[in-house]
Order: C-alpha cells, then structure tokens, then sequence
DNA sequence: CGTACAGGTCTA
DNA sequence: TATCTAGACCTGTACG
C-alpha cells in the first residue's frame, strides 16, 4: 500500500543531522493514522498494524529504543501526536510533519499542484494545528480521523522527488517537521521559572497583588498622580479619549498617547503618565494573573506555532513568547546545579542575504563577528550606523529618508545582494509569487492574509490605492525571501542542535539532560546541567555552521554567535545587533 | 450582549 | 513629498 521512496538528504559538508537523517542510512517509514473507536493505522515497508491507542506510547518508545535505526514517523500534525509521547516519557528521533509539509508543498511554485490532489485533499488542504491543550492521548477532537497518512505521505514524496527544487524542498520539510518536534519539546520542558522571583519583583514594582478588579497600590498611586498633575479627579488613564481630553485642558497638545510623542512633551505630568504605562503593561500582560496561567510546576510554557507566520517564521497563540520582555527575564533561572546556555546569532538576515545572493562582497565583509564593521572596514560606508540603516533600508524596502539614500550607495557595493532583495520587490509588485532559498513559496497578491483580503469591496476602485497596495505587496515580498530564508537557516540549526543535545549524555529523559526551553527567531536558550555548559556551547556552535553549510553548501558565509552561560536569563548578554 | 477594530506596547 | 518587515496581546470603544 504504502510507497516507500528512500529520502536520503545529502549533507555535503559538516555533520549537520536536520532530520535525523544520517548520509546513506535509508530510514524506515512508518505512516501513523487515527482510526475510529480509539485505533491507530501502522504502516509502512509494506505492512499494517492496528493498535489500541493507549499501546502507542510504548510501541514507539520499542522502536526508538532500537536496536534497528529509528523510523520516520508520519502523521498528520506533532502538535497532536507529540505531546501525549512526551508526557509519557516517549522521544522521538525524526518524524514527517504532514499538515506543515503539505502546506509548504502547496505553496511551493517548484511543485506540481496535481500531484496533491487525490482522497481527501480537500480536508487535509483545511486541516487547521492542533490545539496545544492537556497532554491526553487525543481530546473530542477528531477533526484528523480517518485521514490515511499513508496515502498523503505517499503524495508527499511523490511530489518532493518530481519537483526541480528536490533537495531543497526535502530538506525543507524535514527541518520544519525537526523543528515541529523541537517545539514541543520546549512547551513540555517549559523554560525553568522562578515565581518567588517574579511575584519578588512584581511585588516591588507594583505592590502587593491586589484583589481581582483593582489596580496594583503603586500603579494606583501613579494613576492619582496623573489625576492630580492634570486636575482630573476621575480620570481613568487607560481611556485614549479621557486622557487626550485631559492632556489638551492642561494645554499638551499631542496626536496620541504614545510614550515616544509624550516624552517630547515638556510637563511634569509627564514622567508619572509614562510610569503609569509602563507599570500597567507589566501589571496587564505579565503580572500575577499570567504566572497564574503560563507557569506550571515551575516552569514556564508557552505555545509555539511552527511555520505559524507567511515567511516560515513561528508563531505563538499563548504565552506571549514572541514578546518575552526583558523586564521578567531575570525570574528565568536554571535549576540548582544548571545553567542556561543563551546563544543568539548576531546580524543573521544581512549574512542569510550575502550567502543566497551569493554576494562575495557582502561575505567577505561578514567575515567575523560584526558584519556592519566588516562593512565599514571595507570602505563601503563612513560608520557601523550607516552600514545598518542601508542594509535595514534594503530588506524593508526604504525608499526615502537617510536609509532610502544608504541603499543607493550600497547598491555599487554589494550588486548581488541588493539587486536580489530588488528584484523580489519587483516580483511581488507585479504580483508574483517569490521564494526562499529552500523553496517555500510567499502568499498570492490578494490571498495575504490582510485586512482586505476578500469580500465585495476587496479591489480598491482607486488607482492611488491599487498602487499602494501593490507597493505594499513589493516590500513583503522584499524581505520575505530574507526573512523566510532566516527562518530556514535557524531551523536547521535548531533541528541539528536538538540532535546534538541528546547525543550529548545523559542516560535519562528529555529534561533530565541538556534541551532546548525556548527559541525566538534566532535565538536559543538551552537548560543544562552546569558541567556540560562548554560542551554544550561548543555544540550550539557548530549547529551554527552546519546551518549554513546545509543552505549555502560551498559558499563561505560566517554566523557567529553570542554564546552566554549563566544562571539567569536577563544575565545573558545581547550585545546590539 | 458579543464581536471587531484601533491604538498601544512588547519581541526579533 | 511619505509609514520601512514579521508577529502577540491587552484595553476601551464602536458596532451589529
């Protein structure tokens, strides 16, 4: 039933692991799906086997344990069969991520869109990510029931290994299943966290937690400030119009209510306002109410959303971990006898630029730790500013200003990699669809997911209009291929870093050796015992540099990082980017 | 009454 | 002569 097609990944240089997929190991297949009456379909080298459920933690946990090699696992969505894995002590080496392979190969212009076609191709077009909810083995949710895996695992491949783009797309879809896993992973182990040292600091900043309803006694108490300074005894400062009203009777005019536009303001009511804001946002999204939600057995998980944004980019639906302010980092601590190693990657879209444009300019002046430096030691701008306001300027699509007249200079510099980012603003203002390196393709024109998407009223009737909208689409599609790009690159570094970690030691389960807690775009925090921190960093190192051998092959581009080993995470040094 | 949007603040 | 990318999430307010 099942086609076995061998998805050999090459890896030419380096020992980058993506998938798990070592050189020249042909790796079994075994496709999992969800039968009615709590069953699940095994498939795979030919055969079938139906299984209760409830059996499947321990007959994977058989499989990786060896002695064989471990298989691929195929499913509909890791945030569906993952989770209950993990909770019942259950890794899993490498695994094929349906829902997000399909959604890459639908989007990919290097794919034959007939060959996903077939039974059911509608439902798993629609099939949305699973909710992370309790680690139970599958809820009332049976939106993934009777999907045969096997059968669009076998479409799948078919349309990798038809498609010009092959090796990249394979590759592709192995670092986003990797990634799939490694998400899990990091909502399961949870970043350590520390309450007393948040409730410690929310306490000092705040006050006390005060009764549901009512402000904190220190956000109160720069509210009555700001009621006082302006002469408006029932101001409530979290309405736009009653505080834009009140500034304008005290004689401030502003537009807004912005900090940047009151800062400019010359008033004492000023600095209360600005503590005021500052003390609710802390009170409002990472206050008591959501240690109460967030954090669990100490440690803090929030929800990732592989793939969740247009470039490849993740996503979180809770917990904000997109937005992990700086100011709560300090109750981020390691366990007693642990560390957090904290690695960024420093500049990583401008060298994700040098090395897909193949721009040997830009690459020589990216050799070494800063590349705006290596720029301006290259002579092709006066100051480190300069070089970052040009190159911003160029993936963001600046067109006046000082930046806009930075990217006019560096244009003769660096021709390859501004004419690249150039021209994918050209693509996309004519209305075609771009790609990253490994071939992900950008969302249609019309189909972005934007406010004016569709409905009646959807074309403006406007050329002025028409025309802003398509510029608008230039500049995604401008640093869509960087940033999508970007996204693949540290991919394959935490794919190959979770590999890595596992091999590291350790006889036990996932957080019982050194594993990833948290990733933000390009950054990753690994908890470890503290006597393997320097193994730890020299991995996270050469991770690093499989990443870019994995994508650029024999083009030479640096990614160095900023490794940091310390017990708290606001400890970890980020020098500017 | 519930939903949608606007404006704000945070992140890379 | 001008807003230069991607997100989450909170509140108050307008609307159906």
């Amino acid at each position: 039933m099942s086609v076995q097609h061998p998805t050999i990944i090459r890896v030419d240089q380096g020992r980058a692991d993506v998938g798990g997929v070592r050189e020249g190991v042909p790796m079994t297949r075994v496709q999992l799906s969800r039968l009615p009456g709590d069953l699940v379909l095994l498939t795979g080298d030919g055969e079938e086997q139906t299984v209760p459920l409830d059996d499947l933690p321990s007959l994977v946990g058989e499989r990786e344990a060896g002695p064989g090699p471990a298989p691929r696992w195929v499913w509909d969505d890791t945030a569906r069969w993952y989770p209950p894995l993990l909770a019942a002590g259950v890794r899993v080496t490498r695994c094929h991520d349906l829902r997000l392979a399909r959604r890459i190969l639908r989007r990919a212009p290097a794919v034959d869109a007939g060959l996903l076609d077939g039974d059911d191709a509608d439902r798993w077009d629609r099939l949305g990510p699973a909710v992370a909810t309790e680690p139970t083995l599958f809820g009332a949710d049976d939106t993934a029931e009777h999907l045969r895996a096997d059968v669009e695992d076998a479409r799948q491949l078919a349309a990798i290994a038809a498609s010009a783009d092959g090796r990249r797309l394979g590759l592709l879809v192995a670092a986003e299943s990797s990634g799939a896993l490694a998400a899990a992973e990091m909502t399961h182990a949870g970043v350590p966290w520390r309450t007393d040292v948040h409730e410690r600091l929310l306490v000092e900043l705040l006050g006390p937690r005060p009764p549901r309803g009512a402000r904190p006694r220190l956000l109160e108490s720069a509210a009555d400030d700001v009621r006082r300074l302006l002469a408006a005894p029932g101001l409530n400062p979290d309405s736009r119009p009653e505080l834009l009203a009140a500034l304008r009777r005290a004689g401030i005019e502003v537009d807004d209510t912005r900090a940047s536009s009151l800062r400019a303001v010359d008033h004492e009511v000023v600095e209360p306002l600005l503590r005021y804001k500052k003390l609710a946002h802390l009170f409002q999204t990472n206050g008591w109410a959501w240690i109460d939600e967030w954090v669990s057995r100490g440690r803090f998980r929030p929800s990732y959303q592989p793939a969740g944004s247009a470039t490849g980019r993740w996503s979180s639906n809770g917990g904000g971990a997109l937005s992990f302010p700086m100011q709560v980092r300090s109750a981020a601590v390691a366990d007693e006898g642990w560390v957090l190693v904290v690695a960024d990657v420093a500049q990583l879209e401008p060298r994700v630029l040098a090395g897909m444009s193949r721009d040997t300019a830009l690459a020589r002046a990216a050799r070494g730790a800063d590349l705006y430096q290596g720029m301006v030691d290259d002579g092709a701008v006066a100051t480190r500013q300069d070089a970052k306001l040009g190159l911003l300027g160029a993936m963001y699509g600046a067109t006046s200003g000082e930046s806009g007249r930075m990217v006019a200079g560096l244009t003769r510099r660096y021709p390859a990699a501004f004419g690249l980012v150039d021209e994918a603003a050209r693509a996309g203002e004519r209305g075609q669809v771009v790609r990253t390196l490994l071939g992900r393709g950008s969302p249609a024109l019309g189909a972005s997911p934007g406010r004016w998407q569709e409905g009646p009223d959807a074309p403006p009737d406007d050329l002025d209009a028409l025309d802003r909208r398509r510029r608008a689409h230039g500049r995604f599609t401008r640093n869509f291929v960087v940033q999508g790009t970007g996204a693949e690159w540290a991919l394959c570094w935490i794919a190959d870093l979770r590999n890595r970690l596992w091999r590291l030691g350790g006889a036990g389960e996932l957080d019982e050796r050194p594993h990833l807690v948290f990733f933000l775009h390009d950054e990753v925090v690994v908890h470890a015992p503290a006597e393997l921190a320097d193994a730890v960093a020299a991995e996270v190192t050469e991770a690093a540099t499989g990443a870019g051998s994995l994508l650029f092959r024999d083009f030479p581009v640096d990614f160095p990082l900023n490794v940091s080993v310390v017990a708290s995470y606001a400890d970890a040094g980020k020098p500017g980017t």
